[in-house]
DNA sequence: ATGGCTGGCTGTGCCAGA
């Protein structure tokens, strides 16, 4: 039996209630990593997405930030907060595990910081923030478990992710260091859903709302989809549900999908 | 083009995003 496993950042969960809800109803997904909501957990529109068959999981802080796990199976466990900094209070990271099936799968939802400008304080973030992440995800791998973390990254991986790697030099989501921090959660045996079973140049999730980035098809590739081996051994198919940056008001990222045969 | 949209907020413009 196949189940599917989604990211995406709406930008405000709130301002984008019925592109969330259409969304859901069209393309169905079993599990759904969600960032930027941009509330506190009580604003969360639990009910609408309880109403659509999700148990839902939230980690929420007013404002910014925000991420939360739906999924139409059992959740059997959640950590709130990325480990390893008690002094950080940006909520980025939420991590349940889920009674996928034939077996349980470990997903988390990541909203790395964008570390812009760099240098400076918010780039040191990011650096910290990555580092923390391979700590906990090496900590993780050891349970040798179906673990999936999805989300908005906030890396461009290669020059073929974006339209003009010019523009984007100099760029905390290029430059090398944060190219290398996203490789060395990669080198720990980690699979990218999307290089692994697609791999193509210009596939992005990301345009800017200026200058007509839509339009031009000037985007970005920052949201993606990791795996570990036993979740890489079940991945079947990676898509990027494109069409809904075209949609009235729409978030700038689309939501990324990822098949997997339990 | 060193920021052209968009969202949140206790705001009557500013910060943050990427």
């Amino acid at each position: 039996m196949s189940f599917t496993i989604a990211t995406w950042n709406v930008n405000s969960v709130k301002a984008r209630l019925a592109n969330v809800t259409d969304w859901l109803r069209e393309a169905s997904p079993d599990i759904v990593c969600l960032q930027e909501i941009k509330c506190i957990d009580e604003n969360f529109p639990r009910e609408d997405i309880e109403s659509l068959g999700y148990n839902v999981e939230t980690h929420g802080q007013k404002s910014y930030n925000g991420v939360a796990l739906l999924s139409k199976f059992p959740i059997e466990e959640t950590v709130r907060g990325l480990p390893g900094d008690a002094e950080d209070d940006q909520a980025r990271y939420i991590e349940c595990v889920v009674s996928a099936p034939d077996a349980p799968v470990r997903v988390a939802s990541i909203y790395l910081p964008n570390g812009n400008p760099a240098p400076g304080p918010k780039y040191d973030y990011k650096l910290a923030w990555m580092e923390r992440l391979r700590t906990h995800a090496t900590e993780l791998l050891t349970y040798e478990e179906r673990l999936v973390m999805a989300g908005d990254y906030n890396v461009i991986p290669r020059d073929a992710d974006v339209h003009d790697p010019a523009a984007w030099e100099g760029d905390a989501l290029t430059l090398p260091q944060s190219r290398e921090a996203f490789r060395s959660l990669l080198w720990l045996g980690f699979t990218s859903a999307f290089e692994q079973l697609d791999g193509r140049a210009h596939q992005y999730t990301f345009w800017d709302y200026q200058a007509g980035a839509w339009q031009k098809d000037h985007g970005i590739r920052i949201d993606h989809l990791l795996c570990s081996p036993q979740a890489a051994d079940i991945l079947k198919s990676i898509e990027i549900h494109k069409a809904t940056r075209g949609k009235p008001k729409a978030s700038d990222h689309v939501p990324v999908v990822g098949t997997f045969e339990g």
